[in-house]
DNA sequence: TGCATGACTCGAG
DNA sequence: CCTCGAGCCATGC
C-alpha cells in the first residue's frame, strides 16, 4: 500500500494556515509560505495542496497565485471547479479571470481588534 | 547522498 | 502592459 500523506513540518503548517482563511477571502502561495516560515517555498505550498485528499477539511480553493489568478494544473477541469467554489463563497472575478486581491486578499488579524 | 520536479515569483525586455 | 527566463527550495526516488 502506498503512503499518501507523509507528515512534514511544512505540510502541517500549510494546512493549519489555510484553514484560517475565511470564506470570501483568498491568499497567495507566497503569503502562506511566508507565514509557514519559508517565504521562498511558495511552490511547496502548491505541492502540499495538490496532495490533499478529496474529503479534506482544508479550503484549498482559497489559495491562488500572486497574479490573482487560479494556477493551471495537470488535472483537467480543476481550475473551473476552484473558480466555482470561490464564486459560491462570494469571491468575484474580473473579466480576465483574475481576482481583485485588493478586495479579497486575506488579512490575518489575529484576535484583539 | 544527489538530482529532477513543480497548484510559484519577480525582474528584465 | 505582457511575455519569457532564471531562481528557489522542500520532496521523493
Amino acid at each position: 500500500m502506498h503512503q499518501f500523506a507523509s507528515s512534514t513540518p511544512l505540510r502541517t503548517a500549510v494546512c493549519q494556515l489555510v484553514r484560517l482563511i475565511p470564506a470570501g477571502s483568498v491568499a497567495t502561495y507566497g503569503q502562506i509560505a511566508a507565514y509557514a516560515g519559508s517565504p521562498r517555498a511558495a511552490r511547496q505550498v502548491g505541492a502540499v495542496l495538490a496532495g490533499l485528499p478529496q474529503d479534506t477539511p482544508v479550503p484549498w480553493q482559497r489559495v491562488i497565485n500572486a497574479a490573482g489568478a487560479i494556477s493551471p494544473r495537470a488535472k483537467a477541469g480543476a481550475v473551473e471547479i476552484q473558480r466555482m467554489l470561490l464564486e459560491e463563497e462570494g469571491v468575484s472575478f474580473r473579466s480576465d479571470g483574475t481576482v481583485d486581491l485588493h478586495k479579497h486578499l486575506w488579512h490575518p488579524e489575529e484576535a484583539s481588534h
